[in-house]
DNA sequence: TGCCGTTGCGCAAACGATTTCAGGCGCATC
DNA sequence: GATGCGCCTGAAATCGTTTGCGCAACGGCA
């Protein structure tokens, strides 16, 4: 059915290794002999079987990226970056979403490895143990989690926190609350961390609430106690509990920014699309997929490079309109 | 490197053909046999090449899924749907993101159909005399498109639309702006079609403004044309309008539900967690993808269903907080 | 003229699995 | 006791590429 590299060699009148020769390495193949090649190919349409050929050389031109949840706001604009940087580099990518489910990552994480050069694990929910055991085995890069010395690409948790804290004690802020994502999650640790520095360097008090599941139900839940808090801010995990604060909030009537200051951390596209709109700590997810990407293939080309591998991504506070001074201010 | 069937042909002391038969087909071979043979290829973590088994059986076990971008709200659901359902399958997913470019889409067909069984298009952006070349020479299965008799998943837009309308005049509206999303749209045209039909038929004025980019920012520069329509309630093309609707409405101080009514379509997890809450036509998203995932898998085992091979899903009207009745009734 | 190096190309062996074909063995049948 | 039939297994061909090796032709140099 599909045309091989026999058809081409026929209709060139050349040999199958010729035609190979000709579209890999034509400094091989007499100038003449290639340009025919080339028009046969061309004329017939013929792309190598890319099984066939990685039957041989080992290589799949594929990668794989494995993912908690696609419907969290956060991974599209990764996934994105991914992609396009794969495409780019000539790879095929292969998407598998785990459901939360760690299980299903370590299963996944096992048949994907074959049939791929490498992986992208997209904040990875496995144990520390596995994920060194399989990238022992497999070339892979973390995203948004660190692990020793492990390839990965992170973003700046604690000075994006800093950022927020400054914005809010420039503002006249002096008690804040931070309703706290999961505590098994890397990134909420290194936000914790990176809150407890800056606001102990500012000199304001920290009100810790949750952990809550990071999702909209989860910041309406922690609402009440953050107003209970009697604190002027509000930090959130993340955007999406963010808005579930700002939800609430309007329910029961309390105004923002007037009567109490909301932070969201991601720069979800939704951040700034409701009212008020959200000020965030802004993570660069597209770049951050690219960067993986390109982590990844300098990886496959050269293993060595393996200590080297780490990147950490700067944040950016989008400041609008749901960040004030204090009401007694 | 790898495990091969000739280690575990080794290790159990018999032929490479008799490792594949045990593994695949044990009723061809001895249950004493076939055991031993289970038992090696366990201990050694065999599993099969893929690309090695695709090669010769014409099958590469793989899914190819195209995306115009998956930035928008409306694609993750989907995509896990399909992922899912591929998975339970046995199949991977290759995904790619065409970023809304015809073609790219193009090419991307042409690059993936080579390295899966078949193809699920997400929204195509592409001419219908296209999609039919490709679908003649690969199997493939459209989402949230008709073209023809092509095996094609559809929603119920112009039942969708007649829910909304209802809604509405039950309320009592009686003048109804449509702000339309993209021409091209093969969605837009039907919700277009449902809309004139519910209004016509209930006897309500329809008031068409746009068409405008289906994003937020669409929606923010369609709502001083709404407002100067003069009507009682707007529907949006889809929800990522709607919320522009709703921003813009808010900045200029209109009340909502109380002086204007809005309706957005998709359902997106965003339109439940804005104030107010979006009142919705709901699309079955993630059974969409797993509907189309099945439909091709059908396909691939029997293509002589292929004139058969359609279905339409039905909406839902989710009534929430953004819809009442009109001021002055 | 003889030799050597270069260039261009074909042959054939891989890669890892599946599948066809054929053979060996045991058992029942005539 | 020869024949036939099933059952189980191994050898070998095959899928579409890539690549090491060898051969032929050709030009340059002594």
């Amino acid at each position: 059915m599909a045309i091989t590299i026999k058809d081409v060699a026929r209709a060139a009148g050349v040999s199958p290794s010729t035609v190979c020769r000709a579209l890999s390495t034509p400094n091989l193949v007499r100038d003449e002999t290639c340009e025919r090649v080339r028009r046969s190919a061309a004329e017939l349409g013929y792309s190598p079987n890319r099984a066939a050929r990685g039957l041989i050389t080992g290589r799949t031109a594929n990668l794989g990226l494995i993912v908690p949840d696609l419907g969290n706001p956060f991974f599209p604009g990764v996934v994105k970056g991914i992609q396009a940087r794969a495409r780019e580099a000539d790879y095929a990518l292969f998407l598998a979403d785990t459901d939360e489910d760690p299980a299903a990552e370590t299963q996944l994480v096992r048949t994907l490895a074959k049939q791929v050069d490498g992986l992208v694990l997209c904040s990875p929910r496995m144990s520390e143990q596995e994920l060194r055991g399989f990238a022992a085995q497999t070339p892979l890069v973390m995203l948004n989690r660190r692990v020793g010395r492990l390839p990965a690409i992170t973003f700046a948790n604690v000075n994006g926190m800093r950022q927020a804290v400054t914005h809010l004690t420039a503002l006249g802020h002096r008690r804040i609350a931070y309703v706290a994502g999961p505590r098994t999650s890397w990134s909420n640790r290194e936000r914790v961390r990176g809150l407890r520095a800056a606001t102990a360097a500012a000199g304001a008090a920290l009100v810790e609430i949750g952990p809550v599941l990071p999702q909209f139900d989860g910041g309406v839940a922690a609402a009440d106690p953050v107003l209970a808090a009697g604190v002027t801010a509000v930090i959130a995990y993340n955007d999406v509990i963010a808005l579930g604060l700002l939800s609430r909030f309007n329910a029961r009537g309390i105004a923002v920014p007037a009567e109490i200051s909301v932070i969201g951390f991601d720069d979800i596209p939704m951040a700034a699309m409701v009212h008020p709109s959200l000020t965030t700590v802004g993570l660069p997810m597209e770049s951050c997929g690219r960067a993986g990407v390109d982590l990844l293939l300098g990886l496959l080309q050269d293993p060595a490079r393996f200590g080297t591998t780490r990147r950490e991504l700067g944040t950016q506070l989008m400041v609008r309109d749901s960040t004030t001074a204090p009401p007694n201010a």
